[in-house]
DNA sequence: CGGCGAGATGTTTACGTCAACATGGGACGG
DNA sequence: CCGTCCCATGTTGACGTAAACATCTCGCCG
C-alpha cells in the first residue's frame, strides 16, 4: 500500500509535503542519484535522460527541498540581515540593495528586525538567526554600541558590518560620512560664510559622530570658530526644534545638517520665523532623499550611495563565505554635493 | 579515531558544523532524544537531567540546526515576503510592521524582492521561495496585473495579498482607500471649495485607482463638476510636474493628491509660480510621512495605519498556515484626516 | 580480439532532529 | 506482597538530498 501520497485532491487539511526525489525517480523511471545529478545541472548524465527526468519533474510538480540540501550540505544559500529602524530611508535603501545584489547569487535574505539597538537584542538576534540558518550575516545598525569585546561572535558565522566605525574584527563597509561633512561645510565656507552652524545626528551613531568631527575638524582646518552642536535625532522634528532655536539668533548664516530630513524641519523652522532661504540663511543637508530636490527651496545636499554599501557589502560577505576570507580594508564610499538652491553667499 | 570534531581551533579553513545533539548528549551521558526534549521544552524530563543537559549544550555551544528541524517536521517557521519597491514609504512601513509582528510568533522573514511586477518576476519569486523554504507568502506589491487566473499558486502554499482589490481567491488586507480619498475631498468640500483637482497615482495601482475613483464619486455625490485628472506615478517629480501645469490655472483652488510625495512636489510648484497656501490653494495629501508635518506648509492629509496592515495580514497568514483556513472576508483598515496647515477656505 | 579507461547510472549512507515505540524502575492500591 | 500504571529515558527509523563508492557498458588501442 502506497504511504500517503502527495496528491493535490480534495481533502486539503492533511499538511502534505510535495513530491521528492524518489518521485521523480519512480515516474522517470530512473535513480534518486540521477534525478539529484539533474537538479543540479551536473554534466555527466545522457541528454536523454535528461530529458526524461526533465519532464517527469515537471509532471509531478517538483521543487527541490532546500531544508534537506541546506542539512546536506551545510549551507544554507542565504544570508540574515539584522537591522533596526527599517522603514529609515537609508537603511530601506541599503536593504535593498543588499536584496538586489544577493539575488543573482542564488541566495536569499533572512531579515532579523531588533526592535531596539541594544547589546542583548543584537546577540539575540544572532541567536535567534541560529547560527545555522543563514551562511552569513550583515549588520545594519544604525545607531549602536557594539563594542567589538561585548558582541559574542557565534562559531565563525561570516559577518559584515556597515558602519562607518572601523573597530571590528569584522569587514566594515560604510559612506565615507567624513568625506561628505567635510564636502558640505567646505561648500558653505567658499560661498564666504564666516562659520557654519551644526545640527547633529544622535550621539550613539557613529555616521552622527563622523559627520559632526569633520565637520567640525573643517572649520578647525580654516581657522573658524567652531559654534556650539545642536544635537537632533534624525526625526524631522528634532530639525525643527533645533531650527526654532537657530533661527533666533541673527548670527546664523550657515547650518550644515546631519541629514536630509532635520533639514527639512529646520527648512520649516526658517519659514515661520520669516528666515529667507538661501538669502539669509544657506542649508546643506545629507542623504539626498527623492524629497530632497523638492523641499522649499530645494535642498543643497551630500549624496550617499546606498546602493554601492549594499552591493559592496554583499560581495565582502560571500567572498567571507566562499573562501573564508578574513577582514581586509574597511571600504568607504565617496559620497557627492548635490548643490540646489538653498545655498548662497551670505547677505 | 574521531571524526572531525568541531573545535574553535587555529585552522578556520574547514567548514565546520556546529555540535549537533549528539555532541550534546555525549557530553551529558545521556540519549539525544533526551537533549531533543530539552531543546524543545518537554515537560517530561527530570529536573537534574534537564540542568545536566543545558549546562552541556552551554559548555559546546550547541544550536539547534534549523535545516534537520525543517526537513523533521516539514515547517519552516519563516514566510517570505515577496516585495517590490522596497524602499517605498508605505512598503518598508508594512515590511517592518510584518517584520515587528512575526518574530513574537517565533517566525523569520524571507525577502522576496522583485525588480518589476511582471506577472513572470512574481511567478518566478515563488518558484525561487521553492515552495518550501517558506510556510507561507505575503504578497506586498504596489503597482501590478496580478490577475489570480495568471498567477501560478504552487501546491497550497498559503497566500495573503496586501492590496486593496477583492479579485483574488486569497486573503486580502489593506488599508480603505476609497474611505481615505472620500474624507479628503470631503474635507476640501466642507471648507466650501467649488470643486477638488486631482493629482493621480499610476493607473497600474490598484491603490491609486481606488483613491482616483472614490475621490470621483464624492464629487458627484456632491453634485460638483468633475475635473480632468493629472496622472502621476507617486514620486515628487511628477507631482511637481503636474503641479506648474496646476498653478497655471487660477480656477484651481483644491487639490487632493494620491500621495504625499506628490503633494510636496505640488508645493514646490506652487511656490515658484507664487501661489500662496492655502490662502490660494488648499492641498491634502496621503500617506502621513513623518516628513509631511514639516512640509511648508505643513500638509493636511490622510493618514494609514501600516502597522495594522502589517498585522492584520500576518495573523491572517499565519491562520491559514496554522488551520489551514480559507480566505475570509478581505480587512479594511480605516484611515484618519489629519488637519494640518495646507487647507483653508477658498479666496 | 582482449583489455582498459571513460562516462553513465545505481547503491549506500550520513547529515541532525524528533515521533513512535520500547524499556525499566518506582509508587500505589488491593 | 504482587500487579499495574506512570514517568523518565533509550532505541529505531524516516524526513529529502547528494557525496562517495560500486557497476556496467561502451569504444578504442595495442
Amino acid at each position: 500500500m502506497p504511504r500517503q501520497t502527495a496528491t493535490s485532491s480534495a481533502s486539503g487539511r492533511t499538511r502534505r509535503r510535495g513530491p521528492s526525489m524518489a518521485d521523480v525517480a519512480r515516474e522517470a523511471g530512473v535513480s534518486g542519484q540521477t534525478v539529484s545529478r539533474v537538479a543540479n545541472g551536473k554534466t555527466n548524465v545522457d541528454d536523454a535522460t535528461r530529458e526524461r527526468v526533465l519532464a517527469a519533474m515537471r509532471r509531478v510538480g517538483y521543487r527541490p527541498n532546500s531544508a534537506a540540501r541546506a542539512l546536506r550540505n551545510g549551507r544554507f544559500r542565504s544570508i540574515g540581515v539584522i537591522i533596526s529602524a527599517l522603514p529609515t530611508f537609508g537603511n530601506s535603501r541599503t536593504l535593498d540593495a543588499i536584496a538586489a545584489a544577493v539575488v543573482p547569487e542564488g541566495f536569499s535574505i533572512v531579515l532579523m528586525p531588533v526592535a531596539r539597538p541594544t547589546q542583548g537584542e543584537v546577540t539575540g538576534a544572532f541567536s535567534t538567526l541560529n547560527e545555522q540558518a543563514v551562511d552569513g550575516v550583515i549588520i545594519l545598525i544604525e545607531q549602536h554600541q557594539l563594542d567589538q569585546s561585548e558582541i559574542e561572535l557565534p562559531h565563525g558565522l561570516p559577518v559584515v558590518v556597515i558602519d562607518s566605525s572601523a573597530r571590528y574584527d569584522y569587514p566594515v563597509v560604510d559612506n565615507d560620512q567624513a568625506d561628505g561633512a567635510a564636502r558640505a561645510t567646505g561648500h558653505l565656507l567658499d560661498l564666504g560664510h564666516e562659520t557654519v552652524w551644526h545640527i547633529a545626528g544622535p550621539p550613539q551613531s557613529y555616521s552622527a559622530e563622523r559627520r559632526r568631527k569633520s565637520w567640525q575638524a573643517t572649520l578647525e582646518r580654516a581657522g573658524r570658530v567652531v559654534p556650539p552642536v545642536f544635537p537632533g535625532d534624525w526625526s524631522p522634528e528634532s530639525g525643527y526644534q533645533a531650527g526654532l532655536r537657530l533661527a533666533a539668533d541673527p548670527a546664523v548664516t550657515a547650518v550644515f545638517v546631519a541629514n536630509d530630513q532635520m533639514a527639512l524641519g529646520l527648512l520649516r523652522a526658517l519659514h515661520e520665523t520669516g528666515r529667507a532661504v538661501p538669502a539669509e540663511v544657506s542649508v546643506v543637508g545629507f542623504d539626498d532623499m527623492e524629497e530632497s530636490a523638492h523641499f522649499w527651496p530645494p535642498l543643497t545636499t551630500i549624496r550617499q550611495s546606498f546602493e554601492a554599501v549594499g552591493r559592496h557589502a554583499v560581495e565582502a560577505l560571500l567572498a567571507e563565505i566562499e573562501t573564508g576570507a578574513e577582514a581586509g580594508e574597511p571600504v568607504t564610499l565617496p559620497t557627492e554635493l548635490v548643490i540646489r538652491s538653498s545655498t548662497a553667499p551670505p547677505p
